[in-house]
DNA sequence: GCACTATTTGAGAATCGGTATCATCTGCCG
DNA sequence: CGGCAGATGATACCGATTCTCAAATAGTGC
């Protein structure tokens, strides 16, 4: 059921020759990173993580190669307001990895999450506005089941903090 | 008439007080500049506004006043995804000036929106997640209506993208 | 009103994510 | 194999934000 990932890669590289760009390593690099993520990573940390790995990328190439693959809708630029640019892999023939982001103010975690009713409401929201919409974004703060218990607690309306422990998967 | 604007900045003023924070020149100018905005502010937009009305702020006060008022929940840390953090009144005794936004990719300007039933989808997700949702932010990316006439159209590949392919015109 | 002290402030340095530059390298074509 | 356009990586650079620290000031007690 998860070949998905390698198959990210291979679209996304065949994206790129689509192109009519080459095959070099850097880019290639980036690419499978990214196919191997689950969520979104910074460019820094795709950086690191070639690099971990034995790559020998310059960390201009990789913002380059982001550039690009965002350019043609390989990969997704997502920003959850922390001041890092984020990318994921963007599984553009169809919809089903559509997903939004779920941010930790305890940690800075970032998990991802699903919701079709939010996503049709969101189709409708863009329908009524005169306005191009080509890209959505959606961003919840909140505290995650592990920063919870220790979490300040300085909720003066108080009426949103469910108190359940168990960490959620999430998909 | 609309003396919300008025009141937001008391509101805020008190806040600060109540917080056995003084009442010092330069926190004050951020609210008083704040407490005129319609939508979202750059910290630089607000330095020079300050300035421009004859203040003599040093731009870390103004950063020091927002992180202030953020923690206080008096201002709302907005990212649109450009790098900028923006910040705007947060009206938090009520939901009636809450709203989010709209992305012009071509310009980068940013306009204000609502819709009530983006907001129910929200909050219906939210009790979904085991999480302590405290904060959401939704931010559409288009191109406005001055910006779509002379839009670039490279979509070279798969053009199966786009919800709504027909331009419309903004009112 | 005056002195006192902790807070606040502003200028500039430092930091940090991201971009631009440029010489070098390398797929890919013939 | 040779050549060249595209790709790469080190580094300089930039702009936004944060840090530092001495000077200014709000609020307090007298």
């Amino acid at each position: 059921m998860h070949a998905t990932t390698t198959s990210w890669s291979a679209q996304a590289l065949e994206g790129l020759q689509a192109e009519g760009l080459r095959n070099g390593g850097a880019r290639r690099a980036v690419i499978e990173h990214l196919g191997t993520q689950h969520c979104c990573d910074s460019a820094q940390e795709i950086f690191d993580g070639i690099r971990a790995g034995g790559g020998r990328v310059g960390i201009a190439s990789v913002y380059r190669a982001l550039d690009q693959l965002v350019e043609l809708r390989l990969v997704l630029r997502v920003d959850v307001g922390d001041g890092i640019t984020r990318f994921e892999p963007s599984h553009a023939s169809g919809e089903h990895h559509h997903h939004h982001h779920l941010v930790c103010d305890g940690c800075g975690k970032v998990e991802p999450f699903t919701d079709s009713g939010l996503e049709r409401a969101l189709e409708r929201a863009a329908h009524r506005l005169d306005y191009g919409i080509s890209a959505h974004e959606i961003v919840l703060h909140g505290v995650c089941g592990a920063c919870r218990p220790t979490a300040v607690l300085s909720n003066p309306s108080g009426s949103e903090n469910q108190p359940t422990a168990d960490p959620q998967p999430l998909g």
